[in-house]
Order: C-alpha cells, then sequence, then structure tokens
DNA sequence: TTTTATCGCTAACACACGTTAGCATGTTAT
DNA sequence: ATAACATGCTAACGTGTGTTAGCGATAAAA
C-alpha cells in the first residue's frame, strides 16, 4: 500500500501543502484537480482527506502563512531606528528573498488568492490593504525627509511589489544570472528609482 | 426571445469576447463559466456557439489581440532614430496606456494565457520570449552608450513589465491618482532606476 | 500480543462544466 | 409574401470535479 513519504520530520500534511503550492502554481489553483494533487503525492484523491479538510483549506495555508511573514517583517523594520530608504531598502530585499527561496507559496499566494472563499478572503485583503498602507507610509516619511523624491507613495509601493513578482520570470528562464546578481540589480533598479539626487 | 444587444456597430462575437474579458479578469479563465458569460451577455450558454467556436477561441482572440498591439509598437520604436532612454520611455508610456484604458484585455492577456493550448501556447510563449529579448536589446545599446547605467538587461525588462502590471491595483483602488499623474509617476521611477546620473 | 489510532483504498455521490443536436423564432433579401 | 438566413431556445450528452462512506491494512501504544 502506498504511503506518504515524509523526510526531514514534515507532517504529511506539509507535504501535501508543499505538493500543493507547486501544482497552483503550475496550473492555477482551479484548473489544479485533487486527482492531480493526489498523484503528485503518490496516492488516491480520496486519501488526502485523511490529513486536509477541503481543497481551499490549502490555499488559506498557503496564502495565510506568507502573509504572516511580510506582517513580522515590517512590524521589525518599523521599530527600526534608521532612515527610510534603508526601511524600503531591507523590505525590498526580504520580498525578493521570499520570493526567490519560496518562490511557489509566495508566487501562489500573490495569484490565487481571489478563490479563497468568506471570510478568508475579506481577511486576507484587508492584510494585504494593511500591509500596503504601512509600506507606502515608510515612503511618505521618506518623501518629507527629502530622502525620496517626490512621488506617490501608493503607486511607488505597487510599483515595487509587482515588480518583485516578476521574479517568477527569472525562475523559468532558462539562463539565470546568480540569485545575488538579480538580487542586486531590482535594489538597484528599484532604490535608484526612488531617492532624490 | 432575447437577442444580444450591439451597440457601436459591433459584432456579436465583439461583444461577446469584451464581456468574456472583464468576466475572465474578475474569475480567471478557468472559474469563469459559460454559463456566467451567457448571464453576462443576456442570452443562454447554448446560444453563444452560434458566434464562438469554444471557450478557448475567446482567450486566443484577447491575447494575440493584445501581443499584435505590443508588436506593433516595439516595430515602430526600433526604427525611429532616438536615443534609447527616449525608446525605453516610449514604450513604457505604451505599456502604461494600454494597462490604463485597454485594462481588461491587457490583464487577461497577461495573467491567464497559460490555458491556451498548443500551437497557441508555444506560439504565444515564442512571441512573449522575443518581444522581451527586443526589448531588452534596447536597454543593451543604452548601457553601451553610457544612457543606462550598468545594469542586467533582461532583469531590467522583467522588473519594467510587471511593474506595470501593477496597474491592476490602481484600477481596483477606490481613491485613485489620476490616469496622467500615474503615467508620470511610473516613468518618473522606472526611468528614475535606469539611468546613469 | 492485543488494542487502538492512523492511513490508504475502492466505490460512489451530486454537481458543474463545455459542448452538440434539433427545433422555433426573428430578421433580411427577393 | 416567401424564401433564406441568423440567432436564440430547450434538452441532453459525456466528462471531470470535490468530497464522503465504509472497509482493510499498517504502525504505535498498552
Amino acid at each position: 500500500m502506498a504511503r506518504i513519504k515524509t523526510d526531514n520530520n514534515l507532517t504529511r500534511k506539509e507535504v501535501i501543502v508543499t505538493k500543493a503550492a507547486n501544482l497552483f502554481r503550475e496550473k492555477g489553483f482551479k484548473a489544479a484537480s485533487m486527482r492531480d494533487l493526489a498523484e503528485a503525492v503518490g496516492v488516491e484523491a480520496a486519501s488526502l482527506y485523511n490529513h486536509i479538510k477541503s481543497k481551499t483549506e490549502l490555499l488559506h495555508e498557503l496564502c495565510f502563512s506568507v502573509a504572516n511573514r511580510f506582517l513580522h517583517k515590517i512590524d521589525e523594520v518599523e521599530l527600526e531606528k534608521t532612515g527610510s530608504v534603508e526601511k524600503i531598502e531591507k523590505l525590498l530585499r526580504f520580498h525578493i528573498n521570499e520570493m526567490i527561496h519560496h518562490y511557489e507559496e509566495v508566487y501562489v499566494s500573490d495569484r490565487e488568492w481571489k478563490h479563497l472563499s468568506d471570510p478568508y478572503l475579506s481577511n486576507f485583503q484587508n492584510q494585504r490593504r494593511i500591509y500596503r498602507k504601512r509600506f507606502a507610509a515608510i515612503i511618505e516619511i521618506g518623501i518629507k525627509n527629502k530622502e525620496v523624491k517626490s512621488i506617490d507613495a501608493p503607486t511607488a509601493v505597487l510599483i515595487m511589489l509587482h515588480a518583485i513578482s516578476g521574479i517568477e520570470s527569472w525562475h523559468r528562464s532558462v539562463q539565470k544570472i546568480s540569485a545575488e546578481e538579480l538580487e542586486e540589480n531590482m535594489i538597484s533598479i528599484l532604490v535608484g528609482g526612488l531617492v532624490n539626487r
């Protein structure tokens, strides 16, 4: 009888969630079926339900685990006694590294959250909105300080976050520059576009 | 008997394609059903098939009409006898305005092309790859000219294009700055991040 | 070893999907 | 008026979906 392999002392549920992230990224949440997922895990579809409550639960877990990591980071950064640009750069580097090293989860959270259902949906949207406001607030301070050039802060946030989601293309490209080069290039362009000169 | 209204001398098929763009953006291609679309159009699902061949055909039409617009534009820009930065700015402004004024189509083309099926899929991916290479080539020339700072051109392209796709958030936000302000802010940040100083 | 909980299987469910066939109605051209 | 066509309808199809029930097998605890 087939059994879900649990390397690295992972729960069987964690194995499923990880494979789900992979599948949801490849096909999209709606297009990925539980039978697809079962095959990826090496088990029959019905067996998955010994470990999870529903397909949507998988999406919840992915979306909120990602969202929480970003919220914790911005909590941390806000408290630092540094300049705005430094805070912005720190956040950007965190985003970039999350996108590089937890690609599948972050990507799914970014693109598939629409398929959450209430109350999770509203919750997620709220968290997202608040996060962006806090990010924008940091930029606003930078503008007041003259560290950052005079721009619309929400637009700047929008550009940064979406630009970083483009790391998706980097992952899929054949001739990749290294992760470090990618990070430095992105920081150079994004921070370079913000600062006053 | 219900009949598809064709304002503005549009084909009935064009009406359907437009509504489809709207729906595919809202729900995603897979999650939007032909019955949803039929309701939006004001007709029964089966009736749609008097005008279209299949659901996927709708996606083809959307994706390739968008792709062709961008290809024509880059054809035009490449021939101009101007500096690299000016070319880049021109392309960016085109992207921004397409995203502002043909939001639904462009967004769908951007996010849902994965659900195309071969041979359309490979075709689309090819066009996309080639477009980005041509964009990157313009940046490379700028780098050689010292107009643009020394960065990885493909990464720059990836940042630009994804940043612009963030206009999605602008469309959905309640307190919008004007389209003109949005354009200028985006150009300021993106071009500002590229140029040598 | 016996007991108990964990895990996977087969079978099946109710439902939503894209699409087709065949017919009725409306519109346009002769 | 009549023929020809365009467009919509109802009914139904086959298929794929998420999920449940119930039963055997395996692993863990007693």
